[in-house]
DNA sequence: CCGCCACAGTACATCGTTGTAGAACATCGT
DNA sequence: ACGATGTTCTACAACGATGTACTGTGGCGG
């Protein structure tokens, strides 16, 4: 039915482990007997059974990345980087979906597929910092995102406070006294919500500005549709603003939409911010301000330490990495006049850090 | 090191086969054995090795699905999608990335890594129908897409023409007269652009327009920026029109930026309509109108039939499976005041093929 | 001419599971 | 009491590849 190596074997006349080292490259074999064993495997329409040799190498050359969803823009397009930079060390990479859900994302760190993947980049949504024990595990592990910090694995995250401090500053430096926030999420600690909320004080406090609570609009899930209702909520409720930040780009999308609906003019009357800086926020009208965080290099660093990990399991300590984040200024904060392409209007460095963990 | 079964059999007292047994809800086990099985199992940290049970029973319950981009948001949806579609059936997707290469569209065909998922959902970009004979391989197959019709292998497609028709006397509707087309690919006969731009042609038809050839512009890539670019290529070349058809949602959010900035009111001055009912045209300003092609049951009909496929290879003759397209009024057509929620204009009804293929 | 090393190839065990065949025992109807 | 049937479990051989250890060559320096 299949053919395997020993059909091969068996037309070259040479034994398997020969065909097997062919099928690899291994560099001592006549070259006579190389044609002979390629000619078999041209003629039989060999294919290597992927599967046998997994089980026997101890490796699959796949990488899970768990994210919460596809149809988010900033993890379609996280996605993306993370399959290309994969690429480049010959990785496979398989994408689960954690819906959001908390099971579905203790599922993933308990390692049921745990010899299906040689490692897993994790971006957690649920799991918070009482979580920390399920991430210590013994596969090789890269924690993306803000929710769990000093767990036992390497950490790319991002300059959350920071960026939305300058975030809030530039809205400032426009001359916006009213600037409300979209997305936030009452009572957490941990998370981007969280993070993103304290630079925005931060930045009203650096700004001089009063802070009022009625500008801060809670959104529970940071989709388009959850950024619309929460704006329209705070527009309908006769709440006076002047400027927006949005905790994130698909929020800023979804928060333009209810402005436009009750034909308010951004940037006249109300000045927008998003984070994220995916592809969608450079083409809406108007164009809008984002943060990014510097996805590339998230996606990039993320692989680079699951490939070290993958490695040498017990090789070093863990590592936290900070990409530079960059406020990139669009229309909707009045940086370019209609029309004109995006400009960068302030850096945040990033870094790495050991992290030393505890053992427990 | 590992944890395999065979520890666990000896903590248990029992055989091997016993403790596969137990994992595998094999129903004829004493409580008190499977008991002891289980507390084995929870004390030694045991994990099945997916890759073994993989080898031994020649299924991976893995099935990759191969797309141009999952920066596209329209291909993330579809994947989102699948994935969701998958799970229903226990299945794990493998999403592999083509980046619109040909190279790459040839050697997920080629199955290179044919043993390590059971079957392939494939959405070709740059293989056409002279490439036909590449599709008829031994594995399980279903093909999505129009750039390759009665190759030997399930279809999903959509109602391109018909839907590219209704899409453009939609706008003859609103008493158009110079709709023009975003995203042309001259000299193509095969793939979503040809078929469009047909439906278009016929839709001027039977509107009684004339066909003027400046109305229809190239677009290679149809991304955002393409979509962009194109439109302001038209714009500024001084070409009248009073509607556009952007031949999928990317272009015409890109179509609806470059119109804008150029002040050019939507659907005052212009109208538009895309295609695919991405989320991101709901949320834009003005939302855009849209064919939505079934892609919900594009995902479903096609995880469907392959996992149909997969049960018997050699079961059934081939289908075509053309899901109901509907058009998505919003406010871009004046289907809707501002502010208002889409409705559905018009059905375009799908239907199920079989398909005989000629054998070889 | 001997010892050593690089090259070319082979035999065998092994990765961790599941399918097959069948053994041992209990239950049941007649 | 006896075969038939069902339950519970086991032994063994696969699945298809690769790592390890080993056998011969031939070339080369001394």
């Amino acid at each position: 039915m299949t053919v395997t190596m020993h059909d091969v074997a068996v037309r070259a006349g040479v034994s398997i482990k020969t065909v097997s080292n062919v099928v690899n490259g291994y560099p001592h074999i006549r070259p006579e007997t190389r044609e002979r064993v390629e000619e078999a495997i041209e003629h039989l329409g060999y294919r290597l059974n992927t599967t046998a040799r997994n089980l026997r190498t101890r490796r699959t050359d796949m990488i899970t990345l768990a994210v919460p969803e596809l149809s988010l823009p900033y993890f379609a397009e996280l996605a993306d980087s993370v399959i290309r930079s994969a690429e480049e060390h010959r990785l496979t990479v398989l994408i689960e979906q954690t819906s959001a859900s908390r099971d579905r994302e203790v599922e993933v760190l308990s390692g049921k597929r745990r010899h299906l993947t040689d490692g897993l980049i994790f971006s957690p949504l649920e799991l918070g910092q009482d979580d920390i024990d399920l991430f210590s595990v013994e596969f090789p592990l890269v924690v993306l995102g803000e929710r769990v910090f000093d767990a036992p694995a390497d950490h790319v995250t991002m300059n959350n406070v920071a960026a939305a401090k300058a975030a809030t500053l530039h809205l400032a430096a426009l001359g916006r006294k009213r600037i409300a926030v979209v997305g936030a999420h009452e009572g957490e600690q941990v998370g981007s919500a969280a993070l993103r909320t304290a630079g925005y004080l931060q930045g009203l406090e650096e700004a001089g500005l009063p802070y009022d609570p009625e500008l801060v609009g809670e959104a529970g899930l940071w989709h388009r549709s959850t950024g619309a209702e929460t704006m329209a909520r705070m527009l309908d409720a006769g709440i006076e603003i002047d400027a927006v930040f949005a905790l994130n780009d698909a929020m800023a999308l979804g928060a333009l939409h209810a402005l436009h609906a009750r034909r308010i003019d951004v940037p006249g009357d109300v000045a927008l911010i998003g984070f994220d800086d995916i592809d969608d926020v450079k083409y809406s009208a108007p164009t809008i301000s984002s943060v990014d965080p510097g996805r590339e290099q998230i996606a990039r660093t993320a692989v680079d330490l699951l490939v070290e990990r993958i490695a040498s399991m017990n090789g070093r300590g863990y590592r936290r990495v900070v990409p530079d984040s960059r406020i990139m200024g669009r229309e909707s904060t009045g940086d370019v006049p209609t029309g004109a392409a995006e400009k960068v209007v302030a850096v945040q460095p990033g870094g790495i850090e050991d992290v030393r963990v505890a053992v427990a």
